[in-house]
RNA sequence: GGGCGGUUAGCUCAGCGGAAGAGCAUCGGCCUUACAAGCCGGGGGUCGCAGGUUCGAACCCUGCACCGCCCA
């Protein structure tokens, strides 16, 4: 099979995919053997489209997965989508309100059919994105955590929850959206900076001149004022507390309490208390008896306890409280003021604290198990820093308020008696009150946070609370791969319910990806119009080099910028290694396939065994960065090896045999095959695409037994345990490259055309065991003459005259000398030789220095002393070669 | 305010106790029949600043500055 000249992506991506999975390759098996590798995937939000976050996990993900499938791990690559309730609400009424409905208009039943409808429709996008990748998720296990079976798990939970007083029902201050209508958890409220300003208003005393001046951001909850507060030990409020002051507007007399919540340094050290409307507040008016008054309601309006003001927006009533008060000349003064104003993670409106009843996970027990967990090793943050993120949340985690005030999500299962009120936390819903035996019964209104089922995900997946073979086989799950804003969504919960559900760990290891920035290191977003769509870039530059460029930036712990030229240079490997292919390909035309192995690979000449010999050790360096997560470090490794050592010496290098014919020419052909195939098979991971479709073309003349029909089951390459090559032989070819290199640097100081053969000499420096040099060379002789475009390469006597007049490289075992041309102008020459004299000089003092230091040579290692004696004689002998070069050249 | 990262070549980043590295960009020479998405060669860095530990520091410690993020 021939190869065009250069890869096309998308030829390739859209014939392997698809073979991949009609051919089952990626579905698990729990009753296969070996051992088993399991993963599930943070379910991407279902109204989600692919951005470059999820790309980069995908492929971190695919990376390992593929590996592990490819090593005979039994591989759980589980993906799915959350129902993300808000979300898919939102998305969902817009489309109504196009249509000039609400969906009160629908009512519940038929809003939520809708919605499914939606999500039929459009639900499946990013997988389908994900796709595109090459994610190799076994697509058959798909899940939405609105699936029968993982809402029966949702039920599950709950009920156990409710009877063990993990979940209560309080009324309690909870964040709270006027646009959504629905409660929030914390971690659903953004925090914005805002130049807001600070208002001081001056309260009067009851029973006396004067007043308390209080200073607040939001005038227009004085309404609900129940108490002013000052610091205890303040000594400007000492005789004041306990008494009273007129609330201005409302007329109503509140106290003057004492707190040591109160931040004296704030405003005048005096501020109003609104306990129905601040979360500090609710704390402090609770532990004083306050009460509490609600003047905003849950749309955002002014309530009847406002009294003329109700009814108002909470904007507007703020413009009328400022000029009533200022009016009345109670409005001291106004300054600027910043402060991180709380606003709808969904939607962007400001967020009302709202006093209302709502359900609650008492997370105290469930965090402290948690943490156990991580701080006892059973679950593993990499880079390990990240559990200090976790602590730090666990350690002040509030309890967490799952009702959501929405149509979309598991409905709770709550049913109260329409008789005697009582309430019945079941699975089923009763017929009858249990209480009274009444039958009119009716369940909660409220669904649950997402992240409630979302928590269960690793297990509610794999068929829990079913002893299902999966859950035996696949959980708790090998690993987790998310980014760190996730950690507190996903494996903070996923660790509390994985624990409290199952008694084990949800994930023993979780590997916390960067975070991708654009050109410019901003975080993607948005609003900023900086986000760059995956699928683009992926019609620009191929899936492969998308996925190469994010493995390669992956570095654990740090930030991920993404720029065209990384994409760009990943798009030029995958044409490098294609063009290696074909280079290979075109070379086996005539051979036997399949292409047996030489008997006896010891036989095998010394390019060959060298090239197998660097082939083990990046094989085996790609594999252990793998295993430790090191993505960057192994695509590196590769990239290097096959660019710089298979490309660039090892092609090079069979040119020749290749073209002498006979044993030489097939035993290049073998090994040229074998590390094809071996990189194909290592390289997969990173690029999937392009490796199968090298790699078929490649299979015909493979010889394994039982040779996996594609690349994506094959055998992932094991590094050999014996060396190849001798001590001795490893220091021959690096005097190859080494003199080769010397050559290619004269030749271009020379200015000879890359097609000017090249006439050089090589001289032992003193140092140099000659015999030991002559015995090496024979070997790498010829293909130093390749590399370099020479016709001569000899080596001379110690001492010999140059022949000729000509330029030399001083190396540390030798001196390379090039035949200049006729009427060369030797003055460049001269300049390059100074310049190497003066850095060899400079590199010889520093020697020099440390070995005139007693305390270096009492102190440091015997092995590094020596290492810098050796040096600095080598230094002193190139030194001498080039002073006499430079004599020679006349510059001295 | 508390915490966590970062500061190394023009750019993006590796390295994290024994002569400063990669990719891209740049400069010079090449269409040498796998590859011009290429080949060969070259230039370019007192490793943020100041102290300290060490025979030896880009690397360890302390402080500072600046950038970014998280939490409040």
């Amino acid at each position: 099979m021939e190869l065009s000249k250069t890869y096309d992506p998308k030829a390739a991506e859209e014939r392997w995919f698809q073979r991949w999975i009609e051919l089952g390759y990626f579905k698990a098996d729990p009753r296969r053997p070996g051992p088993v590798f399991s993963i599930v995937i943070p379910p991407p939000n279902v109204t989600g489209q692919l951005h470059l976050g999820h790309a980069l996990n995908a492929t971190l993900h695919d990376v390992i997965v593929r590996t592990r499938r490819m090593q005979g791990y039994n591989t759980l690559w589980l993906p799915g989508t959350d129902h993300a309730g808000i979300a898919t609400q939102n998305v969902v009424e817009r489309e109504l309100a196009r249509e000039g409905k609400s969906r009160h208009d629908l009512g519940r039943e038929a809003f939520v059919e809708r919605v499914w409808r939606w999500r039929e429709t459009y639900g499946g996008r990013i997988l389908h994105q994900l796709k595109r990748l090459g994610a190799s998720c076994d697509w058959s296990r798909e899940r939405f955590t609105l699936d029968e079976g993982l809402s029966r798990a949702v039920v599950e939970v709950f009920v156990r929850l409710y009877r063990e007083g993990l979940i209560y029902r309080g009324r309690r201050l909870i964040n709270w959206c006027p646009r959504c209508e629905t409660a929030l958890s914390d971690l659903e409220v953004d925090h914005r900076d805002t130049e807001g300003r600070l208002y001081y208003i001056r309260y009067p005393l009851v029973g006396a001149d004067g007043a308390v001046t209080v200073a607040t951001t939001r005038p227009e909850t004085m309404l609900g004022d129940t108490g002013v507060a000052v610091h205890p030990e303040d000594p400007r409020f000492a005789g004041l507390v306990g008494r009273t002051v007129t609330l201005p507007l409302a007329g109503r007399e509140i106290p003057i309490i004492a707190d040591s919540a109160v931040a004296r340094d704030f405003g005048t050290g005096a501020v109003k208390i609104t306990p129905a409307h601040d979360f500090d507040d609710f704390e402090i008016g609770r532990r004083h008896g306050l009460g509490e008054v609600v003047v905003i309601d849950l749309r955002g309006r002014m309530s009847d306890a406002a009294g003329r003001y109700a009814g108002m927006t909470r904007e507007d009533c703020r413009r009328r409280v400022l000029e009533d008060l200022d009016a009345q000349g109670l409005l001291e003064r106004v300054e600027p003021h910043r402060h991180a104003v709380g606003i709808c993670s969904r939607c962007d409106t400001v967020v009302e604290p709202a006093l209302t009843w709502q359900w609650f996970v008492r997370v105290e027990t469930l965090a402290r198990a948690a943490m156990a967990a991580v701080r006892d090793g059973r679950t593993r943050f990499r880079p390990q820093f990240w559990e200090n993120t976790y602590f730090s949340w666990m350690e002040n985690l509030q309890d967490w308020c799952i009702s959501r005030q929405l149509w979309w999500g598991h409905r709770i299962p709550a049913y109260w008696c329409g008789a005697c009120g009582h309430l019945m936390v079941m699975a089923e819903q009763p017929e009858r009150c249990e209480r009274c035996g009444a039958p009119q019964i009716r369940q909660e209104e409220d669904v649950l946070d997402t992240w409630f089922s979302s928590g269960l995900w690793p297990f509610s997946t794999l068929g829990w609370p079913e002893r299902t073979a999966d859950l035996e086989r696949y959980y708790p799950t090998s690993l987790l791969i998310t980014g760190f804003d996730i950690i507190f969504f996903w494996v903070a919960r996923m660790m509390m319910m994985g624990l409290k559900c199952t008694g084990e760990v949800p994930f023993r290891e979780v590997y916390v990806t960067p975070l991708v920035r654009d050109e410019m290191g901003r975080k993607m977003t948005k609003s900023r119009g900086n986000v760059i769509d995956p699928l683009e870039i992926i019609d620009r530059y191929g899936t492969d080099a998308v996925r190469f460029t994010f493995a390669q930036l992956a570095i654990a712990g740090r930030d991920l910028v993404l720029s065209d030229d990384r994409l760009a240079a990943s798009r030029a490997f995958a044409n490098k290694v294609w063009n290696a292919a074909r280079f290979v390909l075109l070379n086996l035309k005539d051979s036997p396939a399949p292409l047996a192995a030489p008997a006896d690979l010891s036989k095998l000449e010394l390019a060959q065994r060298w090239v197998l010999d660097r082939l083990n050790d990046a094989v085996r360096d790609a594999t252990a960065a793998i295993d430790r997560y090191e993505f960057n470090t192994a695509a590196l490794t590769l990239y290097q090896f096959i660019w710089h050592c298979f490309c660039d010496w090892f092609i090079e290098l069979c040119k020749e045999p290749l073209k002498a014919g006979g044993a030489r020419a097939y035993n290049a052909r073998w090994t040229l095959t074998h590390c094809l195939d071996a990189l194909q098979r290592a390289l997969h991971p990173f690029m999937p695409f392009l490796t199968e479709e090298i790699w078929q073309a490649l299979r015909p003349y493979i010889e394994e037994p039982g040779l996996a029909p594609h690349l994506a089951i094959a055998a992932f390459p094991k590094a050999a345990e014996s060396p190849l090559l001798s001590a001795a032989e490893r220091v021959a070819m690096s005097h190859c490259v080494e003199a080769a290199e010397a050559i290619n640097s004269l030749r271009s100081l020379l200015g000879l055309h890359p097609a000017a053969p090249a006439r050089a000499f090589i001289r032992q420096t003193s140092g140099t065991n000659l015999a030991a040099l002559r015995g090496g060379f024979g070997a790498w002789q010829r293909y130093a003459m390749t590399l370099a475009r020479a016709e001569r390469l000899e080596i001379a006597a110690d001492g010999a005259a140059a022949p000729g007049a000509s330029v030399t490289a001083v190396l540390a075992w030798g001196e390379v000398l090039v035949e200049a041309p006729e009427n060369f102008d030797f003055e460049a020459a001269r300049r390059a030789v100074q310049k190497k004299l003066a850095k060899a000089r400079g590199y010889h003092e520093q020697q020099l220095g440390r070995l005139k230091n007693p305390e270096f040579l009492a102190k440091a290692a015997a092995e590094t002393r020596e290492e810098v004696e050796s040096r600095a004689s080598q230094l002193e002998e190139e030194m001498k070669l080039l002073e006499q070069q430079l004599q020679l050249l006349g510059g001295a």
